[in-house]
DNA sequence: TTATTTAGTTACTTTATGTAACCTATATTA
DNA sequence: TAATATAGGTTACATAAAGTAACTAAATAA
């Protein structure tokens, strides 16, 4: 049984958090918009985890979704607010990194 | 074929962050040394997983195990230098879930 | 001896992740 | 027209991680 009391809030971030690969697909947005070809190359997901990612991020309403009716057709991702609002926690985790794990 | 270019430092942070529970463990024990039921009481995880993660995170340097040789013996967790150092990142985590998160 | 307590393990089920082949739509080329 | 290429995405299947519950070990108390 849980019978933990932790604020439902701060457990919803967490589980956002310790979804692998959404912390480095929210990363390379902070790069600006781009396509799940420049996303996967960027980060080294395989092409079905990085839909699955986008379509949960979308569903957070971290992520955007566009599709221009080019030729071919142009799909492109990108931060909303929300998404934005995580660019101070992700350089948080990345300055930490540098001060705390060794090279190896 | 991974072709990433992502500095490994940072890598292996978001790998650590990104393991199920070890943020709420980590938050559990800012509020000081304690033992094994009592972290999992406190966040609701199970003795299994507890007991995997906690060998994992003395591993990275991050907890610290003590056996105090009591009647009944009496083994404590807690954070090491390197773990205390991650509580601003967890306090940030925390402030972000309660501006972005909605209640539910 | 028997029971109790706490930490930790074992065995098994369910869910998440990884890999590769395939589908669709459109455009380009032979 | 037919074959080829490209990008986004899905399907099918294998492996790894997480969840659940029962069990073990060590030490002490009744």
């Amino acid at each position: 049984m849980n019978t933990s009391d932790i604020c439902p809030r701060f457990e919803k971030a967490v589980g956002i958090l310790s979804q692998r690969w959404t912390v480095l697909i929210i990363y390379q947005l902070l790069s600006g918009p781009q396509r799940n070809c420049t996303i996967k190359d960027g980060i080294g997901i395989s092409g079905r985890l990085l839909s699955e990612r986008l379509k949960d991020l979308e569903e957070e309403g971290i992520v955007e979704r566009k599709v221009y009716p080019e030729t071919p057709v142009r799909i492109e991702y990108s931060l909303t607010e929300k998404g934005y609002s995580m660019e101070p926690l992700v350089k948080h985790i990345e300055k930490w990194s540098q001060d705390w794990i060794e090279k190896e």
